[in-house]
DNA sequence: TTGCAAATGTTATAATGTTGCAAATTCTTC
DNA sequence: GAAGAATTTGCAACATTATAACATTTGCAA
C-alpha cells in the first residue's frame, strides 16, 4: 500500500486508483468510447500521483514503459481524457489530475497547495452559485468555469507553523 | 477616439487607457516603483486591448517601435506590473489584461467571451466569500484565487440569436 | 474482405517562458 | 559631485509546453 502524497484524507492510494480506472472503463463503456491501452496508462499515472502531473512528465514514464511515445501521444489521451471528464487541467499548473467526480459534468473547484503540491478537487454549490449570479448580472452566459486556489493545505498549515 | 474591441460598456478608450496610465504613475510613485519607460509602453500596449494579449504579442509591438526587445524585457516588465497589481494574468489563455482596479489587493474574476474575445474582470464579493468559506471548510487557507470563465458575453449573445 | 472511421506513429515546428551573466542606469551616501 | 550599491536592461542561449501535418495501423461493420 502506497501512503506518500496523500491528499487531505488519509486513504489506501492504490485502491483509490483502482477504482478510478474502473469508474473510468465502466464511463467509457457507457459512452462507446474506447478506453485504449494508451489511455488508461495515462489515466492511472495521473491518478497515481495526487500531485498534478505535467505532460512531459507523463510522456516521461511512457518512455520508461518501453512506450515509443511522443508528445501528440500524451496530448491525444489527455485531450481524451478531458473529453470524457476523466481528468482535469490546471491551468496555473499546466498539469493535470484526475478527476473525483468522473462522468458528471461539472465545473470543479481545485485548492492547490503550494507547499506540499496536493490538489484537492472540490464541488461547492455555493460557489457555483455566487459564480453563476454575478455572471448573469452581466449579462454573460457563462459556460466553463475555472476556479483555482493557491494556499496551504491543512498538514502544511500545521507543519509552517512550527518551522 | 477609438471604439473597436469595446468591453461590456461603450467608452473612449483612449481616455480609458490615459487614465490607466495616470493611475499606475501615480500607484508606483506612492511606492516607490519605478515605471520605467519599457514598463509603462507593456502597461499601454496591455490597456489599449481590452483583448488579453500575449506575451509575444507585447513583443512583436515592441520591436515595431525599434525597441530592441527579447524575451526576458517583457516577461520582466509583466512581471513588474502584475506584482504591482496593474495587469492580471489570464491562465487558461497565457495571456494579459489591464487590471481595472488597480493598487488595491485583490482577486478578480474574469469573464472571457469565447467569441469575440473581450474579457471583463469583476469583483465579485458573494463569490469570493463562497470560495473562502469552501476553503475554509476544508482546513485550506487561500492565498491566490484565480476564477477564469469562459463563456459568451451579451453582445456575442445578441449576435448568435440570431445567426 | 473490403471499406470506413478512429486511433496511433512520426517528424517537425510553434508558442510560451526561463536562466545566467554582463553592461548600463539609477539611487544613495558621503 | 564621486564612489559604491542596487536596480534595471541587453543579450544569448535554452527549457518547457503544445500543435500541425501526414502516413500508418487498428477496430469495426457492411
Amino acid at each position: 500500500m502506497s501512503t506518500s502524497a496523500l491528499p487531505y484524507r488519509p486513504h489506501n492510494h492504490d485502491a483509490c486508483v483502482a477504482q478510478a480506472l474502473a469508474d473510468a472503463r465502466a464511463i467509457c463503456q457507457q459512452r462507446n468510447a474506447r478506453l485504449t491501452p494508451t489511455r488508461e496508462r495515462v489515466l492511472e499515472l495521473i491518478w497515481q500521483s495526487h500531485k498534478p502531473l505535467g505532460a512531459y512528465d507523463v510522456l516521461a514514464v511512457l518512455t520508461e514503459d518501453g512506450h515509443n511515445a511522443a508528445p501528440p501521444t500524451v496530448y491525444r489521451a489527455l485531450d481524451f481524457l478531458q473529453q470524457h471528464g476523466l481528468v482535469h487541467r490546471i491551468a496555473s499548473l499546466n498539469a493535470f489530475v484526475g478527476c473525483t467526480h468522473a462522468g458528471k459534468h461539472h465545473n470543479g473547484m481545485f485548492l492547490i497547495c503550494r507547499s506540499c503540491g496536493n490538489v484537492l478537487e472540490l464541488t461547492a454549490p455555493n460557489v457555483a452559485k455566487a459564480v453563476s449570479e454575478a455572471a448573469s448580472a452581466e449579462g454573460f452566459q457563462p459556460e466553463d468555469v475555472m476556479i483555482e486556489i493557491a494556499g496551504l493545505c491543512p498538514a502544511c498549515r500545521a507543519g509552517a507553523a512550527h518551522d
